[in-house]
DNA sequence: TATAAAACGCAACTTAGTTGCAAATATATA
DNA sequence: TATATATTTGCAACTAAGTTGCGTTTTATA
């Protein structure tokens, strides 16, 4: 039993061809996709219903979050461990490259403490940086 | 001649009533808009092309600039002073509420400054907070 | 008042994402 | 192994946001 299979065992996911594809994809990338990158990078299907649930059954079991995007699509990337089966945690940073259009996860930077202020009460800080990444620079 | 009328001389647009009254629902406001946030509001068109095209020419005169939405959609609020008629300069925070679905521009909370890191080169920084706005405490 | 440039309004289009439903498949249990 | 149950799939149809083209109208300027 490979890694992506342990998984959706464990994420009491069923086990199909195109849901161990879409897992292994992930995993092989330092970076974040979009349902439409995930049709041109798949074979084991060609339906983007298919892929719309898969990202949603994925995401609500915490397997995989949603990161910003430069056109403001839906993008995924893998979680970090510290992500129960239950509940997200992400104290990341993001990193949209404005060349190439990917989103990465930058794990090393931490997310400012911003307390509240007159009258916002504060429960989430996402940072977001743009620029160029390793492979556009 | 009112602030609005102003502001239409200065960035060189035509006075038309539907951007008179676009302008100073912006002016009006501490938060910002949608297309059919607008389209609510304002009785002078109907169209959203209009719209869209108006949020587009102020957008480029650095009149008004885009902020994060809740659901993803093209969101705009009024620009500080500090952005000239050919540079948008923000270094301010937002605040998406996620009971109203309002973003704020918080003009007091300073971005942080992230320098570059293992390869990528920062340009910008996004700094989006989320919680309850002063409304919906 | 004539002219040029900007803005408008309509129709048609594109693209992302969603919903409903019936058929197929995976897993658990007898 | 056979069967029952829940999950996943695939298709069609839809919604909603935003865009493009184009001919007409309006505004500012000379």
């Amino acid at each position: 039993m490979n890694k992506a299979e342990e998984v959706l065992v464990k994420y009491k996911l069923k086990k199909t061809n195109f849901r161990l594809e879409l897992i292994k994809l992930f995993q092989s990338s330092k970076s974040s996709f979009t349902a439409d990158e995930i049709n041109d990078k798949i074979k084991s299907t060609n339906d983007k219903v298919t892929i719309y649930r898969a990202l949603s059954a994925f995401e609500k079991k915490c397997l995989i979050h949603r990161v910003p995007d430069k056109s403001n699509l839906i993008r995924y990337a893998l979680c970090q461990k510290e992500c129960s089966k239950i509940h997200h945690k992400h104290n990341h940073a993001h990193f949209i490259c404005n060349v190439c259009a990917q989103t990465f996860c930058l794990d090393n930077i931490k997310l400012p403490q911003i307390n509240n202020t007159s009258g916002f009460k504060i429960n989430k800080t996402k940072l977001t940086l743009e620029g160029s990444c390793p492979s556009c620079y």
